[in-house]
DNA sequence: TAATTTTTTTAGATTAGTCTAAATTTTTTA
DNA sequence: TAAAAAATTTAGACTAATCTAAAAAAATTA
């Protein structure tokens, strides 16, 4: 059984190491988990000692097997909370995250099953994130930025790579929801910004910024 | 905020204060709590001065009015939990408190809100226990125990007095669940044990151990 | 490639919550 | 009511997770 601070660290290197190969950094360990790195170091020993990471100083840590597993656990917990207050108690996107830092630690197997159960079997968060299964499997889906879409394509806002409470709330405001269709009308020169018809009735001018932080389908 | 323990704190000094004048006891709170009377004496120190409760060395405790109210927070939380556990999650009574013993940290007043609305304000436990309001509030009831109910008398039961899982798995086993119609036919001279008519259908020999653990109206 | 900068680790403390053993206070008993 | 027993507190130590400051290693730069 392991503690919240650990399934924290575990959690934390799965996601900082997604997209690469190499280790992730003791420093980015520091920055993501608000400590300092002297701190990390530290736990980076305790996980090494306990099967959980590959680490050798100086060098960055991966995750082993197991300790991938329980990652995904994790995650997969606090993907169904989310869906859990989102869909059952009316919680915004916006929202969910901070309650399910806390909802993803309670030690249950029971518990998540039937949790997962009275769901229906979601298989994606309100963000659109695929949720781990029971053995600690997660699909992989890759889907491009609206910013990488060509002019004249139409396609289906899938899920978002930005979490913030602003961002998500920036979309409410603009009506952007997953499953939302986008037409590409216009790409413009002088900022990038993306002009989409949505669902086919409006249009709306998507900034750059939020372009590249749209996963589309 | 206060962290785990401290609130865990909290509610043992609530539920050993039930139907007692005197303050409780360090050795009570180190048996509720699994610790020794040493780590005892330390925390109630340290609750002490955050004016949680009114603590005389050697006198035992009792807890201030901001103590109680935060306590019965936390068995808000713990109540609403269990609801949730049993009514939508399929549990069984006798495993829902383990799991709420968690859930009843999370901390978020919105959540709690949600979720009392969410299952529709309940009035009670699945074990018949009262739930506190938001204002850490709760009814007091007085329900009697089937074992000083006299001989020809009809009641209803309501509640139980032992939180165990193998009673209530007993009780399972019995048939006997809240709500249910109690008609005491007779009193064993011999061991105390209760021959009841339950909902007017059929009858059952309840043991004097038993009886004395059912609340009833 | 030697010097400088950055990153990481080690050393030594700190805090919350716990422990055992010893000391102290209260309660019980003779 | 004095002695014995029980309950409680204090003293000093331990663990997990953190910190700062200093040392060491790796990466960058000139």
């Amino acid at each position: 059984m392991y503690s919240f601070t650990e399934e924290n660290y575990l959690k934390t290197i799965f996601y900082l190491s997604i997209g690469t190969q190499e280790g992730v950094s003791t420093n980015a360990l520091a920055d993501s988990t608000n400590t300092r790195a002297a701190s990390v170091s530290d736990m980076l020993k305790r996980l090494a000692e306990k099967g959980l990471i590959n680490y050798q100083k100086y060098r960055g840590v991966t995750l082993t097997e197991e300790g991938e597993r329980l990652a995904l656990l994790v995650i997969r917990k606090h993907r169904l909370w989310e869906v859990f207050l989102a869909e059952k108690l009316q919680f915004g996107w916006d929202e969910v995250h901070v309650i399910a830092e806390e909802l993803e630690h309670i030690r249950s197997e029971r518990l998540i099953e039937k949790l997962d159960a009275f769901l229906g079997y979601p298989k994606f968060d309100p963000h659109g994130d695929p949720i781990p299964n029971a053995a600690g499997e997660m699909p992989r889906f890759i889907y491009r930025k609206l910013s990488e879409i060509v002019e004249g394509t139409t396609v289906v806002m899938t899920g978002v790579s930005e979490h913030s409470p602003a961002f998500l709330q920036h979309l409410d405001k603009a009506g952007l929801t997953l499953g939302c269709q986008l037409k590409v009308n216009e790409i413009s020169d002088f900022d990038k910004s993306v002009s989409v018809l949505i669902d086919n009735v409006r249009t709306l001018f998507v900034s750059h910024e939020v372009a590249k932080n749209l996963l589309v389908k």
